[in-house]
DNA sequence: ACCTTCTTCAACTGATTGGTTGAATAACCG
DNA sequence: CGGTTATTCAACCAATCAGTTGAAGAAGGT
């Protein structure tokens, strides 16, 4: 897994990690204020911090002690494009389907109300 | 990992099963098939294809030995719903930012370019 | 029936993951 | 300087993952 966009789709494969993700759309948080509503340890939630940090999801300034993380919401636009290109291709492709069906209907339909479909000469 | 969320997201952080996903949107196919291009088993292919028909992605009819699959683009439809979802909302946030930002800007402003950020009142 | 084709199941392996605890680093507060 | 707070690093562990090989199922072709 190296690519960025398999980084960003295995990032948001884990709850915890889309959860943090949606809390930060609302304002950016330390990490301690993030791993607070969580039931595991300060660290674990770094690291989780640091796989969406990779991913290119999220950057960390710095304040004092503390490491503010920041929803970075672009590379959404990522996925967005892969999954809309996919789904359009998968849609035309229904289309182009649903004219063969209609085409194969039309020709081995000699006469005859073979059910659903009139296919009236037109 | 136990909700279709993030199933689908973790079958789609593999580039093989995306790549198989891309080519399920143009036709349909058996696992041979799938399985020609990469330099893995059939049987590995059997497995990505088992993660992605967990994930609702594909489903499997049977047709004599080969098992056709078929790719259930609605799927998709999860993914964005959620993505949108949040880019919204962190959208919305940046507006909000920028009004905030804004205003700032007016009040504080009075002459000097203090560069980075400043506490107010401090 | 046999044989071939397509696919999956089972068992094993090495790498990665998500979690832990304990120690180290970084920066502030007296 | 010493102490406190916030965060990360390091080592470890159990579970999962992606791959392998070998055997078993399932369905046709002859």
């Amino acid at each position: 897994m190296d690519d960025q966009l398999s980084r960003v789709f295995a990032a948001l494969a884990d709850p915890t990690r889309r959860d943090m993700v949606a809390r930060l759309t609302e304002a950016d948080a330390t990490v301690g204020e993030l791993a607070a509503p969580y039931d595991v340890s300060v660290q674990a939630v770094s690291k989780h911090l640091k796989v969406l940090e990779e991913a290119g999801l999220v950057t960390r300034s710095r304040d004092a002690q503390r490491r503010p993380v920041h929803l970075e919401a672009e590379v959404f636009d990522l996925m967005t494009k892969w999954i809309e290109r996919y789904r359009r291709r998968a849609e035309e492709r229904y289309q182009r389907l649903d004219a063969v069906l209609a085409a194969m209907q039309e020709k081995e339909s000699p006469a005859r109300g073979t059910s659903t479909k009139e296919g009236p000469a037109s």
